[in-house]
RNA sequence: GGGGGCGUAGCUCAGUCGGUUUAGAGCGCCGGCCUGUCACGCCGGAGGUCGCGGGUUCGAGUCCCGUCGCUCCCGCCA
């Protein structure tokens, strides 16, 4: 139907004949000449109607609208050198159109494709179609096309073989809420719909594959947020016969290919490593962003025995009492410093208490009178404070001292434009193996229970099972944990004792975990692998802050697709062949 | 489950302490004029269940209660 691409044309394409197929991008009329902006996958180009070559194709000018789909044959001119638009690709040539065929007629579309500023997430959801015309998305699901395919060419490039898992497969106990589906076959059963291919990649390499990958979606039932969807697209690996620092050293070849191929950034290897001990302890985080640094300062050998209750009283109690130099915050005003007292608050804190330092280094806080002289000069030698700055401290335990200032500190540094432009990866490694549930006081796996506890800290298991460490690696991209992987147990004692940990009864493992228990007795090779988050990845290429605009057909916080309706109500007939109403 | 923000024309928004008339603006839409525009320009016009339901009041877009939707966050989760 077409001899080009709107987008394509240049000056090499004076005086061919062309055929264009597009949409009405815009329209100029003149009454005279009508210049219309034809616009395809490509981008656009000025199309030109002149009543003096024809007067029928002319009319036909004058009565398209914006969204009309054409098919349009002309010869590709030269513009006039006062009318050349440098700020469109094309813009050194125009074409004479001689001949139009309307394909297809729009109605107003609902918001305009060109529209600048935001449009309501729900009504863009709705006409999805629309939105993702708009150049700005179509520019999202391109980038992502470009992300995948060198992803692919790099697994194929190093030997990996995709394979395809099951998206029914069984429900699990362990991490997220799944969704279910019902079994008609067997009624009153139910299919789950996969968080990770985890257990069926590691089948995958007791199956002897070697490297393994696939573009995987996981589902998980929990609520969402701005970079949380119900199901995401995972790039899923796991190779056997590799050492932690081989898996990591593959996935940073990786991003450094795809980020020279798609967006032509050359990154430095090998990525910083952090354990998340010294991340929890120094930013408060298991994924700092390090494209500032703004530590945690422990203060607590400072303020033992001090005057000012909440802090002595903290630190007697067994806590501790953290502090943050916000460089250049003595500018906030006080509703400012009120709305981080408002957020620590919201954090878990009791209270956000601030110094602020003037000129010769004099404070001024409303706690400045309960501090010596000698503790002041101490907290200001600590945090490096200068002139203009202001000191936020946490008294409380170590955990929520530690985590409210930590989720501080990417807020102050926005606010205080501190931010380095860049890419700033980070592996955080040696995760723990368990956390202690909060609710039920018990223990539970930190990531997945199949992960193998550090050699080092593996003799810890039975009796202080906190203490053990797995193999375990994230990787985090300016703040954002972009992958995550570790090496697996290959050894079906180590599993049990695992599970056994995890409040396992021998019946349940059997009936949870019992094929993967078996299939471990037959050869399993030591293994491990990681999956990287496309959406993610994709959005922070994108410089975007909701995965949404990298994801074609995304659903809105309440679960909804908008422009199909799903999820809805089902016939009752469906119901009844599923045994679940009678 | 909890906290915050938003909901007024097709779109994006303004609407003051509850009372100035018929709820406005920009863009879009419709009609007219216009032969070098490119966010074309000029003239004219249409377009409103102020999300929905209650309540308070002489009077509600504005205040109160409930509810629905979108969104950000906590919990949860990756």
């Amino acid at each position: 139907m077409r001899t080009d691409y709107c987008g394509k044309l240049k000056k090499d394409d004076l005086d061919r004949d062309v055929t264009l197929c597009g949409w009405v991008h815009r329209r100029r009329d003149h009454g005279g000449l009508i210049f219309i902006d034809l616009r395809d996958v490509s981008g656009l180009v000025q199309i030109v109607f002149d009543p003096e070559r024809s007067g029928e194709v002319h009319t036909i000018g004058h009565s398209l609208r914006p969204e009309d789909v054409l098919q349009i044959k002309g010869k590709v001119a030269p513009r006039p050198a006062e009318t050349v638009n440098p700020d469109l690709a094309t813009g050194e040539v125009e074409i004479n159109v001689a001949a139009v065929d309307v394909l297809n007629r729009s109605e107003t579309p609902p918001f305009s494709v060109e529209e600048r500023g935001d449009v309501d997430d729900n009504l863009r959801l709705k006409y999805r179609y629309i939105d993702l015309r708009r150049e700005e998305m179509l520019d999202n699901l391109l980038l992502r096309h470009r992300v995948s395919r060198s992803a692919r060419k790099f697994l194929d490039n190093n030997n990996f073989t995709e394979v395809e898992t099951p998206v029914l497969t069984k429900s699990t106990p362990e991490g997220a809420r799944d969704f279910l589906v019902p079994s008609r076959l067997q009624p009153k059963k139910f299919y789950a719909l996969p968080q990770s291919p985890q257990l069926f990649k590691q089948l995958l390499m007791i199956s002897g594959l070697d490297r393994y990958y696939q573009f995987a979606h996981a589902f998980r039932d929990e609520d969402l947020r701005a970079d949380r969807q119900p199901e995401h697209t995972q790039v899923d690996m796991e190779m056997s016969f590799m050492s932690e620092a081989g898996i990591m050293g593959l996935l940073e070849d990786l991003m450094l290919v795809l980020f020279d191929e798609v967006l032509g950034v050359a990154l430095e290897k090998p990525f910083p490593v952090m354990t998340y001990d010294e991340a929890i302890l120094r930013y408060g985080s298991d994924k700092p962003d390090l494209r500032f640094d703004l530590p945690v300062v422990d203060a607590s050998a400072i303020f033992r025995g001090s005057e000012f209750a909440v802090f002595s009283r903290a630190l007697s109690d067994g806590g501790t009492v953290r502090a943050i130099r916000a460089p250049g915050a003595g500018r906030f005003t006080r509703r400012e410093i009120d709305e981080h007292t408002d957020f620590a608050l919201s954090q878990g804190a009791k209270g956000l208490a601030y110094l602020i330092i003037k000129e010769g280094l004099e404070v001024q806080s409303p706690i400045a009178k309960f501090l010596s002289r000698e503790e002041l000069s101490q907290v200001l030698d600590a945090t490096a404070a200068e002139a203009g700055d202001i000191i936020f401290f946490v008294a409380d335990t170590v955990d929520v001292a530690v985590e409210v200032l930590g989720a501080l500190r990417p807020r102050l540094a926005a606010e205080l434009e501190l931010v380095e432009p860049g890419w700033s990866f980070l592996w955080v490694t040696d995760f723990p193996m368990f956390k202690l549930d909060a609710d039920s006081g018990q223990i539970a796996a930190e990531h997945h229970p199949f992960t193998l506890p550090t050699a080092e800290t593996v003799a810890f298991l039975e009796d202080e099972p906190l203490k053990v460490r797995g193999n375990l690696y994230d990787l985090v991209l300016n703040g954002v944990e972009i992958a995550s992987g570790g090496l697996r147990i290959h050894k079906p004692e180590l599993q049990r004792r695992i599970l056994a940990i995890l409040g396992h009864e021998d019946h349940q493992m059997e009936r949870d975990f019992g094929f993967l228990l078996e299939a471990l007795k037959y050869g399993a090779p030591p293994h491990g692998g990681l999956a990287f988050g496309l959406d993610r990845l994709v959005m922070l290429m994108a410089g975007l802050s909701t995965i949404r605009d990298v994801i074609a057909f995304p659903k809105t916080q309440s679960g909804g697709c908008p422009l199909t309706g799903a999820p809805a109500i089902v016939d009752v007939r469906q119901l009844k062949e599923l045994k679940i109403r009678q």
